[in-house]
DNA sequence: TCTGGGGTCCTAGGACCC
DNA sequence: TCTGGGGTCCTAGGACCC
């Protein structure tokens, strides 16, 4: 059986948390640039503010009823959330942290799971002050079900969803749009079938869902039917990309201050990139116009770059993205929102060298089979070896291929390299 | 006037190799 | 000169989540 903790409005409960004068008040937490309405306490709800809402479109509600307005804070969400975890962690065998405010935790084997349930909830609103909902059920998907209707329903926070008969009725109460992993694009092509329900959705023939919706779909429905096909994952891969990415506060053209906010995405991925022990292959940058402004070109530049060494180095990423950049860039166009990927991640500490080159002049001034001279040196073996020329097929360029390498000496490679 | 940020997974189709 | 198919890698784009 799987558990899911679930922390009720999260960033707007965090807020109550250090300032229990608002208990029962209305609460909205606004996205970067207090553009979007990204969090609200059931007040808020009650009152038609919906998830994701521009603030300029509920203006008159916040206003008239007196709704409390805050601007993300993210340390202190981030902060609660690593005590909630840490908590429920200590309460349970195993958990996958699944998001800042949520954790499935394997119940297999616990008895009176209901009472179980009832004390980690109870023992988180007193520690941390943060309400939580627990949905407990055979699958991963099913135990979402069951939060949904623990939140829906009041029913004290908790719901076990057990018995085949229990889990039909509970599936013909629920739109497919809120099952999980089924968003407003399935649910439009599913309604446009007539699939109102999950009842109705796990009725459908399952080479017509695999078609239609690809493995995933497949593996929704067998897990509504009481099928497990995801299971808990205590052990999270390492990220495989990662993005800083800001709107700006109306739209930029000048390329100096895209620039300016390009090098600051770019300096804090490699941050992110230090902080995991972790280098990354490549560097994108992202630009897009404003793409409510309809009379304007809309242009999603997405481009790519091999770097010559997996790096985390701030100079070298904040460089390739500013090329990146000026490639991109059109003078005369208006940004709305800049951004930087470094993908393609590795472990630090397990670092496959290959040596990239972009012409052979270039190669021959680098003095590749001397630098290689140095490297092999320096790891005290001659090992590392050229194999041969070849052009790389991801990035397009030429490539000296050589061994591979796997080495925990990655300071010192860098510096004899570079 | 004002419309989030950070991720994951899957697939089709092209390029390339043998 | 023309012709083939299977396997794999890669990219772009779509869909989703919180």
């Amino acid at each position: 059986m799987i558990a899911l903790a679930d922390c009720n409005n999260f960033y707007a409960s965090c807020e109550r948390v250090f300032n229990p004068g608002l208990n029962n008040k209305p609460i909205v937490v606004l996205s970067n640039n207090d553009g979007c309405i990204i969090a609200r306490s059931n007040e808020a709800k009650d009152l038609g503010i919906k998830m994701g809402e521009p603030v300029f479109k509920v203006k008159h509600i916040i206003k008239e009823n007196n709704v409390y307005v805050f601007s993300t804070n993210f340390a202190l969400y981030g902060d609660m959330s690593s005590r909630v975890m840490s908590l429920l962690d200590s309460m349970s065998p195993e958990i996958e942290i699944y998001s800042i405010d949520e954790a499935f935790m394997n119940f297999n084997g616990i008895k009176n799971q209901l009472r179980v349930a009832n004390h980690i909830r109870r023992t988180i609103k007193k520690s941390t002050g943060i309400p939580i909902s627990i949905g407990i059920a055979k699958t991963k998907t099913l135990s979402k079900v069951a939060n949904y209707i623990a939140k829906k329903q009041m029913k004290r926070g908790l719901c076990l969803l057990t018995g085949h008969n229990n889990i039909l009725k509970a599936l013909k109460c629920l739109p497919v749009s809120k099952i999980w992993g089924i968003g407003s694009r399935y649910s439009r092509i599913l309604n446009g079938y007539n699939i109102k329900t999950a009842y109705d959705f796990i009725q459908l023939n399952e080479e017509w869902v695999l078609k239609k919706m690809t493995i995933m779909g497949l593996r929704i429905q067998k897990e509504l039917k009481e099928i497990p096909c995801f299971s808990i994952d205590t052990n999270p891969s390492p990220k495989k990309n990662i993005c800083t990415s800001r709107s700006f506060d109306g739209t930029v053209g000048s390329i100096q201050l895209m620039q300016e906010a390009i090098t600051t995405h770019a300096v804090r991925c490699a941050e992110k990139l230090r902080s995991e022990q972790s280098c990354a292959r490549y560097v994108s940058v992202i630009l897009k116009t404003n793409p409510f402004d309809t009379l304007g070109e809309y242009y999603n530049g997405y481009k790519s770059i091999a770097l010559s060494i997996p790096t985390n180095d701030t100079i070298e990423i904040v460089h390739k993205a500013n090329i990146l950049l000026k490639s991109m860039y059109k003078k005369g166009l208006t940004y709305k929102k800049a951004g930087v990927i470094v993908g393609d991640i590795i472990s630090e500490n397990q670092v496959q060298l290959d040596l990239f080159d972009t012409d052979e002049d270039h190669i021959k001034r680098k003095n590749l089979y001397g630098t290689l001279d140095r490297l092999n040196q320096k790891l005290g073996r001659d090992k590392i070896q050229i194999l041969g020329q070849g052009t790389n097929k991801r990035w397009g360029i030429k490539q000296e291929r050589v061994t591979p390498c796997y080495t925990t000496q990655w300071d010192q490679l860098l510096k004899v390299h570079c």
